[in-house]
DNA sequence: GCAGATTTCCACCACGTGGTGGAACTTGCT
DNA sequence: AGCAAGTTCCACCACGTGGTGGAAATCTGC
């Protein structure tokens, strides 16, 4: 168990989950403590008790997000088939839950500009995927050598990261005109050659 | 002329160009109409004197943005090669003003939200420009009907704006790992089917 | 140079901001 | 039961927020 009583973390928790829905509505900047206080049914001193200060409690939500939907149990042995797997199961929940990719649609936006709090941490969220992709690029080209590809496999990786997170912020804007998962499901069976949707 | 006086629309220029770096900077939230009217060398009073109020300054910003880089003159005859010229010189010109880019990618994602003050606004833009880019991949697959596709025009036109958007935020995570306006020539050229870069 | 429209700034308003300090209460453990 | 650790709320702070009203300064066409 972690630090703390379980009243605390039931409350941390219902902070938490409350923090990601304000900040995916008016990003950081444009949300207030208080406002998330309120609706977690808390007075905004305890919030602060509890994470020091806002950018901590904007730490903490990504990190959360990040954990959200985790499988408990690693495999053995990573092979391409599981981690496209993740990947498919990413974009289901994603489906599911618009609110989380609002979240992260936001502050990535957001990011962008130098001194977020959030950028280093997105960054390397951005750069592991990226990583993971590029690796699972090589492995379907080393495969199969008739393929050919102007475009090296971490740009193509980076290109794919690009288009999923364009057609997440594209579904946000225009909601119910794509069909988001089935959209990046292809694009991931057409460059990791894994088969099964 | 329009209305007003000359030092009145100077000032109201100035005001515009500073609300949007300050909006890429922190989006439409998180920034405060006195730091634009600061950065701009004016009274806030002045600012809201000239624009009434804060999202009917946002909307200003964003039409401004549109007009920036237009071309006088229009063509008698829209072409193909005359759209891919202008989204190219589109994606250029993004190069040289990061702080643009910053802004729109910034917007869009706050505007996800349903109550932001300029969703409808980046819909139709959006639309707008989904429409053209479908109008130009109809005209290539009726040119050569040897094409395969397996989504349709719009689906298609609706992904490559997406992936636009996305290599847009991707850049501005990681800034200089990726060479956006050569990335988005040749998804262009791909699917227009338009030759030169 | 004059009149009227326009522009600008100052003072102010009610309220919201992130953050602090401390007192009262609850929890978990022995 | 007792007691320390942890939790929660209240009161408060200095400051920033979008917006208003009005008086002074400036601009434009005559």
């Amino acid at each position: 168990m972690p630090d703390g009583y379980a009243t605390g973390r039931a409350t941390k928790q219902s902070i938490v989950e409350n923090a990601a829905a304000a900040f995916a509505q008016k990003g950081f900047y444009g949300t207030s403590l208080r406002s998330i206080a309120r609706e977690a049914g808390v007075d905004h001193s305890t919030l602060l008790h509890h994470f020091g200060n806002k950018t901590a409690l904007l730490l903490a939500v990504i990190e959360w997000h990040d954990t959200q939907g985790m499988p408990a149990d690693l495999p053995s042995e990573i092979t391409p088939e599981y981690v496209a797997e993740g990947f498919r199961r990413t974009a289901e929940r994603n489906r599911e839950t618009p609110g989380l990719i609002q979240l992260l649609t936001v502050l990535m936006a957001e990011a962008g500009a130098e001194d977020h709090p959030a950028r280093a941490t997105l960054q390397q969220r951005h750069a592991m995927v990226t990583t993971v992709m590029a690796w699972m690029i090589r492995q379907r080209r080393a495969a199969d050598d008739a393929l050919v590809d102007h475009l090296g496999p971490e740009d193509r990786a980076a290109v794919i990261v690009a288009t999923w997170d364009g057609l997440q912020m594209y579904d946000a804007l225009h909601p119910g005109q794509l069909d988001v998962p089935d959209l990046v499901g292809r694009m991931l069976r057409e460059a990791f050659g894994v088969s099964e949707g």
